[in-house]
DNA sequence: GAATAATTATTGATTATTAATAATCCTTGG
DNA sequence: CCAAGGATTATTAATAATCAATAATTATTC
């Protein structure tokens, strides 16, 4: 479950492991490059074994798909994919909101994403990298502030996935005010313990984003297919895992 | 995310995984018991390697905790992490539910459980072993007939460790009359496509589920810690895992 | 009898080697 | 030219032997 480069982490493959998924999620890593062991091993140093490990582990977390006797590849999501994971996650966000919401210890929390949720009013539209930085922030503490062991760490591994394609909403300053305003709205179902009502603003907003996304997706989808031949880092079918295709820049 | 028997698997790792994950869930390696390396490669005839690997899925599904340089102990969940798994898996559960009820094509899964579920009517308090396998069995052909594979995969990973103690809640003959009768009325909710009502029945089941399994263990634990000198099988602090506790039968 | 040092069991990681296999390249016959 | 089929290659899968690291246990000493 990749606990996404937070609590300090111990083992070798862990950290292997957190170093490759931000590889994947921040595009350094395209969907469909292959990730080879012995290439690996090299950069880092290390034998085969920690290597393995932490492929089988980012395999588990969804961000690579690992064939038999044929290695790991950043997987691919289709746009289906895409959208039934986002509405797991937004079932799952909306629950995180009303857990928040219904905790009697919610003020802590409140207090502590104020300040950042009042800031994302002041970027939203303006600076988008420092916008998108403070969103996923924001939603990060949320995540982890819930007390629920396995919400926690679903959700965590749900958003490190959606996080690739939230960033591509994230771009556009409309839906950037949009998810600012609906973000103050959240915190005042949440401080006054609004459960019910939390819990639709947040799926509510989960399911913009995703609207949000897929937009882009299928724009870029399509321009893609459209001008097959010319780049070289896209090709028509991703999907296919030739030899050739696209390795990681070492 | 093991899946639990199922899907004719591949490679040795994931043999060995479902392997272990059967022991566990069905009670062969108790909470606390020490899953050894080098004892599982001998009894497997295998290289430590694989086993490594089946050690680390578990642990991924939840079933096995891995302390470095100490190794692989079977999971042993407090009451209050039931719970919250319970809540999470109501939730999922209720999910399911809906979208089943809201697929157009539910009919054809309606079929395939209307059997099983008339016959939980008649196994209902009197056969109590093979009531529990046919509810489990209902309960995977309603998660593998998810479309969304998020959702299907999370529930499967779910179901797989909360299965070890709704095997306690269905010991009751008063909890299997209940449950049986929520399972007819789930059917008809989702053979008329009413999607809300769907997830408001399956999620109380889940609920239930979760009190009684949390009674007997509750029961449980006070015995334990009662009489802690006497059996051997549960140690008073089956947390502290020392040298010499509980090996796995080999 | 408690603090500390030695011992032991066990995993973590490395290295080298062989087997298995999927993709690609390269014939060769039509 | 080109399609079918076999050789080649890249890469993972698995084994084995070894050493390092470490947590728990046992022994030792004052």
């Amino acid at each position: 479950m990749v606990s996404a480069a937070s609590t300090l982490t111990q083992t070798l493959p862990e950290k292997i492991t957190e170093r490759l998924a931000t590889r994947i999620v921040d595009g350094t890593y395209p969907p469909g490059s292959r990730l080879i062991e012995a290439t690996l091993s090299q950069e880092f140093g290390l034998s085969h074994g920690p290597i393995r490990d932490a492929l089988r582990a980012l395999q588990h977390a969804g961000l690579v798909t690992i064939l038999p006797y044929r290695g790991a590849v950043v997987t691919d999501v289709t746009v289906r994919e895409i959208k039934e994971l986002y509405q797991v996650r937004a079932a799952l966000v909306g629950l995180r909101a009303r857990w928040i919401a219904e905790d009697p210890q919610r003020q802590e929390l409140v207090a502590q994403v104020k300040e950042p949720i009042a800031r994302m009013q002041q970027l939203a539209g303006r600076d988008r990298a420092e916008y998108t930085r403070v969103a996923l922030m924001v939603n990060r503490t949320l995540t982890e502030s819930v007390s629920n062991h396995w919400l926690r760490s679903t959700l965590a591994s749900l958003m490190l996935q959606t996080s690739r394609y939230t960033r591509l909403a994230l771009a556009s300053p409309a839906h950037q005010r949009f998810s600012a305003k609906q973000w103050q709205y959240l915190l005042l179902a949440i401080e006054s313990g609004a459960g019910a009502q939390a819990e639709k603003i947040a799926g509510a907003l989960s399911q913009a984003t995703r609207d949000e996304a897929i937009k882009f997706l299928e724009q870029a989808m399509e321009s893609r297919t459209a001008g097959a031949q010319t780049a070289d880092s896209h090709t028509a079918d991703s999907r296919s895992v030739s030899r050739q295709a696209k390795k990681p820049a070492a």
